[in-house]
DNA sequence: ATAGTCCTTTGCAGCGCTGCAATCGGAACT
DNA sequence: AGTTCCGATTGCAGCGCTGCAAAGGACTAT
């Protein structure tokens, strides 16, 4: 008389045991035959089926994690659930997982350094998931080398590989380097950069601000470093606040490239707000593209990269860490991407976003 | 020699009777010191946390899972993912179960019916989570009665229960009419809606026609039934072919209800990509509340659920039926909402969400 | 007819924990 | 000193499944 105590009256959930005894057969018969193990004849599997099918059973899943120690789960860890770029992202990821048979619980973090530290650290959740794909905001390069070493880990986002883990993201330097050019392209001269974070957890704004840079030098600009506007976020908030400052200016800049789309939102928010006009005044380009940015008024430039590309590969190479018994050495993954000129840049009605508006 | 293999050469975890050793105390206690239960001697809590904290132990989940019967988890069913209404929700459904010691597993269907089905059947994944809060998109009423009857369910949004499951939501129609009467307060008198779904499944979108005409007869006003539009989902995309059409009319409407922010975000962007203004030649009302509508361009007016309330009055109640081991009977949970209008159909700025506005 | 081979099926033990009820030991009481 | 009582601690058994290795059975080769 021990184990979990059913709920009164309730019958009693049907066991391999149970399976076994009607078809005849042993209990590690009905396990091979549910798990597709070895050779089972064909008439045993038949007898073996019959019976499921008349008990109505189903494996005991938490069983069937203790026995084996994998829990079929990974762990998706993102900063915001509600930004678009995350929600997008994780929109790819969860069809990806469930294809190659795991289940995805989805964590939040905040952005908070102390949570996201926990989850890599070797806490007592680490049962719960197999491995973990997270996107670190709180936590710096270094951080992310203290960790519990036997968690499959693949990183999202601006870190490095340290070679332990993998690390999936587009080239962001390059990326940012062709918005600016963009704009350059498109004759805007005095160009403002909002979203720069000069701190240890600030890298991946740090690489957007490193293309802003090679961008102007390419085109042989000098860089106007009052105009490189710090946030502590990418939210439109921020991207609001610092447009607006950078519109009291006496001398404002005539194009802004955002560290993401909602920064872009924002700064349009404001430029809007006090009567002038994207792109004649001020040009404007994102970056995520999210689905917003096609439908803002005006649409907004952005840098584009391949989620479902990002989302596949993440999943990939975490399944096959998982597999694989032994440490495998990390690697740095880059998935392409594509600037998406609109019309916070161009002006212009339609171009390369045409087939989204469903305007007859 | 049984159970799993652990990886090469790794350590093998330490395990409650690792610690039991070293404190030399059963490992009984140990589930006790860990657990918090019952009565243990302060002393011999020091020991045994002493013990743990040396060896590094943590729990394993899975054991007790199996142990108790539990998971431990719920988990969250959603159409879309990167909706930005769902994940608004999502947001503030995970804290609020963690704070409850859940870890919530996330699903969204694309409001496919047969997935949902399959979700709230006695699938084998039923295992994996204690209760389930699901919006359902493909399930019609009926389908809701044909599930598992030991899942503890808790709906959102739009059906109603019946009598097996909770069910948390705003008051649907007294919120539609309160947006379509606003509209009419402002002078408004040919009023559109986008976003009827006159079928089984499209009972959240009835309720809000339901509002519609309420509101129509309440003012003493006919209704133009030519003027509410189906769509087959609450997309910018659908919003913005909508929006089309009626602009296309040689009678267009002077006022639109949208059923969902997104609805009017892209109707938004039809109507100004026509060179045509809001809300001067055609005012728009939204529906959510979602982020975006505080910073398009103009800002939407929307009804507001209370989602914080949704997510804390959802959650608990599923804890609740979880905790019971008894079945209990379900209950309609009404929260409240808030009508907010904003440049959509005001046309000033400021106005209830200045604060949101960071312009100095 | 006997030994050898190969494939299917089985038994055992245990994954690490918890529910239950019994036990133990000291304090309080007669 | 003996008995009762009560709270702290423990032992047992088992949750339902799988890994492992061995047993069993059919069939072929000698």
């Amino acid at each position: 008389m021990a184990g979990n105590k059913l709920r009164e009256g309730a019958l009693r959930e049907t066991t391999l045991r149970d399976v076994a005894e009607l078809a005849g057969v042993s209990p590690r018969t009905v396990s091979n035959v549910v798990n597709g193990y070895a050779k089972v004849t064909d008439a045993t599997r038949a007898k073996v089926e019959r019976a499921i099918a008349e008990l109505g059973y189903r494996p005991n899943v938490l069983a069937r994690n203790l026995a084996t120690g994998r829990s079929g789960q990974i762990v998706v860890v993102v900063p915001y659930l509600d930004t678009p770029y995350f929600a997008e992202l994780l929109q790819a990821i969860i069809p990806a997982a469930r294809k190659l048979g795991y289940n995805v619980l989805i964590d939040q973090t905040d952005g908070d350094r102390e949570h996201e530290g926990e989850l890599i650290g070797r806490g007592s959740r680490r049962f719960l998931f197999d491995g973990m794909i997270i996107s670190p905001l709180g936590l710096a390069q270094e951080d992310l080398s203290v960790r519990d070493p036997d968690l499959p880990l693949v990183v999202l986002g601006e870190r490095r590989s340290d070679g332990t883990f993998d690390h999936v993201g587009i080239d962001d330097v390059a990326a940012s380097t062709e918005a600016v050019s963009h704009l350059i392209a498109i004759g805007r001269r005095r160009i403002a950069a909002i979203g720069d974070q000069p701190y240890p957890t600030g890298e991946a704004a740090q690489l957007r601000t490193k293309g802003f840079r090679a961008a102007h030098e390419a085109a042989g600009l000098p860089v106007d470093e009052s105009l490189i506007i710090g946030t502590a976020r990418f939210n439109r908030i921020d991207g609001a606040t610092a447009m607006a400052a950078l519109l009291d200016r006496a001398d404002p800049p005539d194009a802004v490239f955002c560290y993401s789309d909602l920064v872009a939102s924002g700064a349009i928010h404001t430029i809007l707000g006090r009567g002038l006009r994207v792109p004649e005044d001020v040009a404007i380009i994102g970056y995520d593209d999210i689905e917003d940015g096609r439908y803002s008024q005006p649409t907004i430039s952005t840098i584009q990269p391949d989620k479902k590309g990002i989302a596949q590969l993440a999943v990939d190479r975490l399944v096959m860490r998982i597999g694989s018994g032994q440490p495998v050495a990390g690697v740095e993954l880059k998935v392409p991407h594509k600037l998406i000129a609109r019309e916070s840049t161009t002006g212009q009605k339609g171009g390369p976003t045409a087939g989204v508006h469903p305007l007859p």
